[in-house]
DNA sequence: ACTTAATTTGTAATCATTACAAAAATGAAT
DNA sequence: ATTCATTTTTGTAATGATTACAAATTAAGT
């Protein structure tokens, strides 16, 4: 995967097995997975994989912009490689995850005040859950 | 303080001492404490409080709707009283709390989805820390 | 007062995350 | 290639917020 190993690269970070199959698995899967979500998928692959370099691995990716964390969840902390400004969207009923498209973060600041980055997190009934409770 | 000992009774909460005073802190202090800002903060008053009794508490209240939760820091959850919908910033720097007031969520969700709550979390530099850095 | 239910408390468990140091891998330079 | 320094990975132990649980206390209703 030569496109993975040049981002990684061209961000700082030197592609090895373990980060380049980080990096990938985040961009294949879009379902805002937990650190231990990645630990186990890619155990197979990595037999030696320790779940310390999964969070070293993460934690650099997010310091260096290459990803984005989602607190929605209240005990765990998911991982998001899109890191273009969207808000994340949770199912109380069925606990799936959704992208939120918001057109332009209308927010005005207090005067003088400067945001790095927005976290718009939205809870309730996705469309199957809740035709399921509307019938 | 009978307006918080109704306020509880009419959410169907047995207005007990130690739910009194958690209460009626999460109304008086708007910096969105976390459960153990809360117990430090009320155990002169209750010498016997337990912190079991802040999380108990405070899970109560926010089923109740009394409450609301802030996953703004990473490692610990807030509490901020203050239902009504609004969003919150994190300075990066000084690590203060403000609340964000935006006029409408303007958000569209995808057709059929039903959104219960909104979190809008916002970090950066507040207006003081702004001023330093850009000196 | 008595009985039952609700609440509080303390301790121990859970679980995600991090600290830390040793082991392994990588890179550069001779 | 061999050595040396640096980076990365790994495993284990620690941390810290939150919860489970059962005993003790308090309140409510009769």
């Amino acid at each position: 995967m030569k496109i993975y190993d040049e981002h990684l690269i061209r961000n700082g970070i030197r592609p090895s097995v373990q980060r380049l199959k980080i990096f990938e698995f985040l961009h294949k899967n879009h379902n805002h997975p937990t650190a231990d979500n990645i630990y186990e998928a890619l155990l197979p692959a990595i037999p030696t994989l320790s779940k310390t370099t999964v969070y070293n691995t993460l934690n650099r990716f997010v310091d260096k912009g290459l990803a984005v964390v989602v607190n929605i969840d209240e005990h765990e902390a998911r991982y998001d490689a899109n890191t273009s400004a969207h808000g994340h969207f949770k199912c109380i009923s069925c606990g799936g995850f959704f992208d939120i498209h918001f057109p332009e973060p209308d927010i005005k600041l207090p005067k003088g005040f400067q945001a790095e980055n927005y976290h718009l997190n939205i809870k309730g009934y996705c469309k199957v859950c809740n035709e399921k409770k509307n019938r």
